[in-house]
DNA sequence: TCATTCACATACGCCGCGTATGTGAATGGC
DNA sequence: GCCATTCACATACGCGGCGTATGTGAATGA
């Protein structure tokens, strides 16, 4: 039984160590994810950890990105498969909220990651969400689906009230009732930009 | 000379550590704020520190609880002077964005704040600003000035909007440009809740 | 085959937190 | 006005977590 090949147990070393955080950080939070525990839990010790990310700091940036880029794949998922455009800017947004609603990503990329890296539009990896919301503004402001204003300021604005709904839905006793009320209040929101509902001005 | 009264002292004790917790929280951060230096810099221990907060989280929660009551108090004298009560309203969503551009509540309110407390929501003291918030979108509503729907998930929504505006312009490089694109985009969001703009539906 | 690199483990010291304990001054009843 | 009690803090101690310096064995490449 030949070994595998050096850089493959290296990919595997990382893997494991993202894997050991992700799951501590999203369950005893970042501040008390202890480094000995869970690199131990991965059959490894701090010095690989150092080695790899250079800090605990690092290794959440690594956890965050592997997470940021799941949430994409998944938006684009749904997005892609609406009906038209508009509506699947729709579906996705809704998507956002509920998928924020999930402890790991509210935990790690709502909370911690925020605390520790500052704030999220400064990260290279949310680009990926940002950037994606503010295209698909951008396309219907062009062609006239919604009213003009700057795509980018529009998508940072509507980034916060989703994710701010769903830190509220989720630390909220029934979260059924509330979510419902979060995204009747979020169409209500999308439904003012579109220049269809729009009368005077 | 007589000494002042017991109870002045412990009220002088008690402001004296939560102004240097809220000066260190502000400029280094929480989980780099050692209660050593700062207690030290108060003039007192880590002793006094304990008896009265019990520990460094009851601190920020103190210190949290005093920005939010000035932030409420701010916030109250700028929608009292406005002509009618949505300019007024207006008026006090964008001195909301203003302030949290102020370095110290951004970083101990806006980050730090969530990820060692909780979400917000949770908070007893975030009524202050959410509640006068939902009860002005409540009275829109009733009146029909804005169209209908959940006045307090309106509320979170639009908090969410606006606190990630000013995390958004305070960490770019050209704050100024940023944050006349998001008042306009801001502006643009509320005016699609004014009935007097929907034409349809 | 051997020197080199490199991926990790081991070992050490420091700092920060929480707690248990000590102390002196202010209170309150007689 | 004296004394017991309370209480607001200070002091002392131990523990755990982090960062770094150093060691080691295995994979590479000429």
């Amino acid at each position: 039984m030949a070994h595998k090949p050096r850089s493959e147990m290296i990919a595997e070393t990382r893997r494991k160590l993202v894997t050991a955080a992700r799951r501590a950080f999203g369950t005893v939070g970042y501040a008390d994810a202890s480094m000995d525990d869970f690199t131990a839990e991965a059959g490894l010790t701090r010095g690989a950890l150092y080695h790899h990310f250079g800090d605990k700091r690092g290794l959440l940036e690594a956890v965050i990105a592997e997470i940021d880029a799941e949430m994409n794949t998944r938006l684009c998922a749904i997005s892609a498969k609406a009906g038209n455009r508009w509506q699947g800017f729709v579906d996705e947004c809704l998507a956002y909220v509920e998928m924020a609603l999930e402890p790991e990503i509210q935990r790690i990329v709502l909370r911690d990651g925020p605390a520790v890296l500052g704030d999220p539009s400064t990260w290279p990896t949310q680009n990926a969400c940002i950037g994606s919301l503010t295209e698909s503004l951008r396309r219907f402001a062009d062609e006239g689906t919604i009213v003009a204003a700057d795509p980018e300021a529009l998508a940072r604005l509507l980034n916060g009230a989703m994710l701010h709904a769903s830190l509220w839905i989720a630390n909220v006793p029934d979260p059924e009732a509330t979510s419902k009320k979060a995204v009747q209040a979020l169409r209500t929101f999308l439904d003012g930009l579109l220049t269809e509902n729009r009368g005077s001005r």
